[in-house]
DNA sequence: TGACCAGCGGTCATATAGTGACCAAAGTTC
DNA sequence: GAACTTTGGTCACTATATGACCGCTGGTCA
């Protein structure tokens, strides 16, 4: 309510007015065609301004892109809330990442390539660590439910947590990238998700009846 | 949209924010009492900033006065569209008058004290202006009435239309002070508008039945 | 290939907004 | 009427905001 609070409170507000700004501009354009003088407009500043709450452009790119990782996390915690199968949970799982990464394709680009070539990206360390984090955190959801799945009977308890989950890991982007640079724009959330659904149910299918190799 | 825009729109927003800071201590506490610095404190503001909006507190004053009796008098516009009968007309001006007073106190003190001494209270010339114009619209207003009341025969044509205008509007404003300083504050209200319903039911049975000088 | 140019990230001199210690004057106390 | 307090208003200083400008880079073209 005091007058210090006033201007940290203000001084926040602008702040986060810019990164309104500049999301939506990095999210439709990608960061090397976003100019700061593009996003000091949309936030209603000048360029030099942009500067006294962001050290470079680097940087505002870095807090949009932190903050969405951790905000992207929120969405699985309550997964496994209320168990209903493996099977469904991997469904689950595969229809929030889709449409995150729908809502928000700049950050799955990000990710992808990250993951292809994580050494030339040169991204600042603390953005390379938390997609490091966050890839891993991802997997490790897909690992919890495979455990689940194993733990009531759903798959053979021979599986290879390892070697499934980073299949599967990998089928999901793989799908989704693929849909994301090909195809028409209009029809392209159906394809990902019909193409998802399908693979994912021969995926869990092949698992499930995956040979025992001791029964 | 714009950057100039955007600069404006924020000027203004804050000096309004001081004059609602402002308002609210002045019709708690009156002029005097207020001071510059608690105006700035409500405002979360220094008080140095207060005087690159206003050049003094007497303009802050002014100016929400000002604004204040603007504001007031849009609550008589639509009096006489639906006209009922004129007695009507007339408590229903009364009663708006009386919430109007309620609500704004420091409005009516400072109406009131004008009319009681206009020349010592040394005003800003703007506002002693603004008040004798207001003044003079809320007593039209009432003449008005009295004129439809005549037209439509419920008020003898002969009766004198200023004499019988300025005694009423002195009845109001008589009984409002009256309670106004007096009394307790919680029944204050009831007791100002039972008050002048009477007064206004026997002023009115009084004017119809006038006797007609040439009837 | 190298001269030229356009565009952009980032800087900096300048302008505007905000702050609070300070002052003069007026009021209050004793 | 001296000592003290209170407060409207000032001003030197700080923080925030601006946009012309600079240097670098990546592309173009002769």
């Amino acid at each position: 309510m005091g007058l210090v609070e006033r201007r940290i409170r203000e001084r926040e507000n602008r702040k986060n007015a810019i990164l309104k700004a500049a999301r939506r501009l990095f999210f439709e354009n990608g960061f090397r065609t976003v100019t700061i003088e593009s996003i000091a407009k949309k936030a209603e500043l000048s360029k030099g301004s942009i500067y006294l709450y962001f050290k470079s452009k680097e940087e505002i790119y870095t807090q949009i892109l932190l903050n969405d990782i951790d905000k992207f996390h929120e969405h699985f915690t309550d997964l496994l809330q209320n168990p209903t199968s493996a099977s469904e949970a991997l469904i689950r799982f595969a229809g929030i990442y889709v449409d995150l990464f729908l809502n928000d394709r700049e950050l799955f680009r990000i990710l992808m390539t990250f993951m292809l070539h994580t050494t030339t990206m040169n991204l600042p360390e603390e953005l390379n660590n938390h997609i490091i984090k966050s890839t891993n955190k991802n997997i490790s959801v897909i690992e919890e439910i495979f455990r689940y799945g194993i733990e009531r009977g759903e798959f053979p308890p021979t599986i290879n947590l390892r070697l499934s989950r980073n299949a599967l890991w990998g089928l999901l982007n793989g799908i989704i990238s693929l849909h994301l640079f090909t195809g028409s724009e209009s029809r392209r959330a159906e394809m990902i998700r019909s193409t998802i659904k399908a693979g994912l149910e021969i995926y869990i299918l092949g698992l499930k009846n995956q040979e025992q190799p001791n029964g």
